[in-house]
Formats: C-alpha cells, sequence, structure tokens
RNA sequence: GGUCCCAUCGUCUAGCGGCCUAGGACACCGGCCUCUCACGUCGGUAACACGGGUUCGAGUCCCGUUGGGACCA
C-alpha cells in the first residue's frame, strides 16, 4: 500500500459524542503515524437532521482535541453530480437496473418470502426487464446470486457472508438521491481512501459496500471494525448516561490530552502502558491491539487519567484553560505573575480544570470567605496567641521567602511548646479560609507577605469579634 | 424473527498452549510519609460465564450452551 489514507464522516445531527471521537481518534492516530492522510468528510444527505450548527460543533471539538484534517471538509450534498456518475457507470457495465416496482409491492415481496420462511428480500422482479430510465423509476444494484462475500477485518478477522442473505439493494432513490451505501463507496473510491475504521455497526453495510467496489473494479480498502463505546448498564452510550459530547468534557475542565488517553485506551492497549502522550500514541499506535470486545465508559478513570495528565502538563501549559474556569468566578488570572506558581501548587491535589480553579480562588481573591466549619473548629481564642505571634515574626522577618517562613515556624513551636499542627491549622483557615489546602509555607510565600499580614489580622480581628459576641450573649444562657 | 459480532477482577485491560498458585490500571480498604488535603509509596479484597472436546499440558485451540451487543425487518 502507498501512502494511508484514513477518514472520519460524520453526520451533522447533533454533537461529536466520544464514541464518534474515538473512532476518529484511531484513525487520525493511525494516519500520523503512517505518515498518511486524514480525511473529513460531513454525511449530511440527511437534510432533515443534519444542521450547520452540528457540522460547527464537530468541527470545533475535533479541534479541541487536536485532530486536525488533512483534506476536506467535503460536503455529500455537493457530491450528487459525482453519485449520479458512479450510478450511471454500473447501469453502464450491466452492474444496476432501473426498477419500477412501487413500495408496497416491494414490501409485499418480503412479506411473501417471511411468510414462506424466507429472508425479507426485494425478490428480483425487475432485475433482468432492462428497464429504462423513468419517472420515479429507482436503481438498484445488480448483486451476485450465490456464493459468498469475505470481508476480511483486521480487528474481527474473516467474517463470511452468504450472497443469498443479500438482495439487489437500491443505489438510487426516484429522486435520484444516493442511498447511504452507495455514497459512502463512491466517496471513499473517490477520496482515494484506503484504510476504513469505524464502528461496528458498520459491520452488516459492509458486504454490501465490498460488492459496490468490485462492481467497480476498485481495489478494497483494509476495514477494522471496532466495538461500540457503551454506557454502565452495557447499552450503547447515550445522553441518559451523562455527558457524551466531547465539548462537555471541555467544558467540566478535561484536558484534550487526557480524553484521547482514556479514549485510546478503551479497546485498544499498548501492554501494561496506562498514561500516553499525543507524541507517544502516534509512535506506538497499531491496529492489531484494537480490543474485539465492547467497553464501558468509565467516568472514574477518565478523572484518574485527567487528574495525571494535569500532574504531567507544564503549569504554562494550563494557564489559558484554567483561565477560563477563573473567569467564571469573576478572576482574571491572565498576565499575573503569580498564576504559574498557584497552577503548581494545586496539581497535585486537582481531578479537573474546574476543581482547580475552585481551589485557586482564595489566593487572588481578598474578600476571603472562611468555611463555617473550618472556622469554628479552629479561629478559635486559642488561636489568638500562635497567630499574632506568627504575623510579629512575619512583619520582623529580613528577607522574606517560603524558606524563612518555615524557619519562623519551627521557632514558633519552640518558642510556644505548641504542636505544629495547632499553629498551621490556623493560619492555613486564615490564608485559605479552608481547612485543607496547599502547604502554608508555600501559600506564603506566593501570596506575598502583604496579603498574609493583612489575612493574619483579619482572621485575628474575626476571633475577637467572635469572641465578643459570644461574651455578650452568654449572660442569657446558663 | 433472521444474519453477524463478542465473552479475563465492579470497570478498562495484559495474556497470542507450558514463564499464570492469572499481571497492570481505575475504584475500594489498610499502613507509611505529613502543617491539613492531596500527591507519592507499600500492602490488601477482587476475574479466566458454563459444559464438552483436542493436547503430556488450555485463560490461551475446536464445538455447544448461556448471556450481552449490532444490523435488517
Amino acid at each position: 500500500m502507498n501512502q494511508i489514507v484514513t477518514r472520519f464522516p460524520p453526520s451533522p445531527t447533533g454533537y461529536l459524542h466520544v464514541g464518534g471521537a474515538r473512532t476518529a481518534l484511531f484513525n487520525w492516530l493511525y494516519a500520523r503515524r503512517l505518515k498518511g492522510k486524514f480525511i473529513l468528510r460531513i454525511e449530511d444527505t440527511d437534510t432533515e437532521r443534519s444542521t450547520q450548527a452540528s457540522v460547527d460543533a464537530i468541527l470545533e471539538a475535533l479541534e479541541w482535541l487536536g485532530l486536525d484534517w488533512d483534506e476536506g471538509p467535503y460536503y455529500q450534498t455537493r457530491r450528487f453530480a459525482v453519485y449520479r456518475e458512479h450510478v450511471q457507470k454500473l447501469l453502464d457495465s450491466g452492474h444496476a437496473y432501473h426498477c419500477t416496482c412501487t413500495p408496497e409491492q416491494v414490501e409485499r415481496m418480503r412479506q411473501a418470502a417471511m411468510a414462506s420462511g424466507g429472508k425479507p428480500k426485494y425478490d428480483g422482479t425487475c432485475r433482468d426487464k432492462n428497464l429504462p430510465p423513468g419517472q420515479g423509476a429507482v436503481v438498484r444494484f445488480k448483486a451476485p446470486l450465490t456464493g459468498t462475500t469475505v470481508l476480511e477485518d483486521v480487528v474481527k478477522g474473516d467474517i463470511v457472508f452468504k450472497n443469498e442473505e443479500l438482495d439487489d439493494f437500491v443505489i438510487s432513490r426516484g429522486d435520484g438521491s444516493p442511498t447511504y451505501n452507495f455514497a459512502v463507496v463512491v466517496d471513499d473510491i473517490t477520496m482515494g481512501i484506503n484504510t476504513i475504521i469505524r464502528g461496528d455497526d458498520h459491520v452488516m453495510n459492509t458486504p454490501k459496500q465490498i460488492q459496490l467496489y468490485r462492481a467497480f473494479g476498485a481495489p478494497l480498502p483494509l476495514f477494522g471494525h471496532v466495538p461500540m463505546v457503551l454506557g454502565k448498564d452495557r447499552a450503547r452510550l447515550s445522553k441518559r448516561h451523562g455527558a457524551t459530547s466531547v465539548t462537555a468534557y471541555r467544558d467540566m475542565g478535561y484536558l484534550p490530552e487526557a480524553l484521547i488517553n482514556y479514549l485510546v485506551r478503551l479497546g485498544w492497549s499498548h501492554g501494561d502502558q496506562e498514561f500516553f502522550t499525543r507524541d507517544e500514541l502516534i509512535e506506538v499506535f497499531n491496529l492489531e491491539n484494537i480490543g474485539r470486545a465492547a467497553g464501558v465508559f468509565d467516568v472514574e478513570k477518565l478523572i484518574a487519567l485527567n487528574a495525571d495528565h494535569i500532574k504531567a502538563a507544564a503549569p504554562s501549559r494550563l494557564v489559558a484553560p484554567l483561565a477560563g474556569f477563573m473567569r467564571e468566578k469573576g478572576i482574571d488570572i491572565e498576565g499575573d505573575p503569580r498564576v504559574e506558581k498557584v497552577i503548581a501548587s494545586l496539581g497535585a491535589r486537582s481531578k479537573t480544570l474546574r476543581d482547580m480553579a475552585e481551589q485557586a480562588v482564595f489566593y487572588f481573591d481578598e474578600e476571603l470567605a472562611y468555611e463555617p466549619d473550618a472556622a469554628r473548629k479552629f479561629l478559635t481564642p486559642e488561636a489568638l496567641v500562635p497567630l499574632t505571634s506568627l504575623a510579629a515574626a512575619v512583619d520582623a522577618l529580613e528577607d522574606y521567602s517560603e524558606q524563612a517562613v518555615e524557619r519562623v515556624f519551627h521557632g514558633l513551636v519552640e518558642k510556644t511548646g505548641l504542636k505544629l499542627g495547632k499553629i498551621a491549622q490556623p493560619v492555613r483557615v486564615a490564608l485559605s479560609g479552608r481547612a485543607a489546602s496547599p502547604g502554608i509555607y508555600e501559600i506564603m510565600a506566593i501570596i506575598g507577605r502583604e496579603r498574609v499580614l493583612t489575612r493574619l489580622k483579619n482572621a485575628i480581628a474575626f476571633i475577637e469579634k467572635k469572641k465578643s459576641e459570644a461574651g455578650s450573649a452568654s449572660p442569657g444562657r446558663q
């Protein structure tokens, strides 16, 4: 085979879902691996359900995933002349014929065939009539009546179909529009596609398509049918299983490389390796290791992989995507010199970017709100001494750094005899508003001395206020 | 209903006749680390659907059953 050419042909009847994204990914990876071409084709012949909004959504999702295409997008609705020309070719070569049987007649044939225990199919009434083209006449493919058609599938192995199971299917409708199987084959042949990786819901279409290739005298492409992606209940993945659109995952704070990593491992493996960068995948992806069994989409594992990719990402890589989530919280982090350090401090603690944004707020928001439970537990009168002495020590510090701050804490431990935790927890709440956060020395280094002092003072004032309120309220109680 | 596909821990999977008293990952449970939470690290629970063959030997090959799924209607 010369240069390999793959394709992804979505129907623009909705967003790009994760199952579709996976087959696009497989085709893309295979093309990139073998330095081939990846073509995008929009199968929009169902004009009832196809929309431009869907096309846009699909392109947007592919772009976000970084699955770039080398040709296209081609639109089937703009290729009717090509289809007509190919219908004529089959007519001329005797591989197709006009048929004037009405849908009602065909339906009766099917009923009759079923009644006599046969397969519901067209009985070939017009097959040898050599009818001329006529108003409303369809064009049928003259399919082989006996023998077998073998699909040599790279993932499933050989699949044999008896030709008697198939019938003379329609390739061109009464209005001149092509049928699905016909348009696909004409497109794939004329676009030079030689490798077709698609969902295994297409295996039953394949014998018909193979017969068309033969009728056209075209070489067969390599077929690989990959198993479906299932939901938790092992039924085909659908909206009731939760988010299925690619962009929904983007909006929830997943990294495209994580979704790609997850999707590729769902149905493909490379020994025991779980974590892959995009470049690694391009290096090692192959068709041989695609599995034969359908897989269940498991968000838990996606989350874990996303966390791993966040950890592995350079902070600078995360600034732009995180900025979007911060903006939702009214915080503009772009250009802020602290962001990369903030991201570094949160990398090991974030499952998603949304999650990271949540935790990053306190670094930037000066209107710190204390978590009620954390404040109740740690911002107590007992914390007054450590808080005030820390403030004094920090204020007196000659050079302010993470190391210097750490030394201050150790000094306080010695001086007060308190356990480090007794000092650290109130400070943590004072600085972050939470009971759980990155290390406090790190936080202090990032937010800077000024803010540290302000926040410590605020916490002290908070405790004092609480104390006096409690004092004035207590006489009424026993 | 017909045709076709599939079948290893809850999930994703390794395994391509002996290296398997079945390995890894996620999740879960414990220990360690520790200023909290994470991270990390160490350990644990957990699977070859069933029944026949073939073979000296089967998770691995063949047949059947069962169970899922796809397509057509």
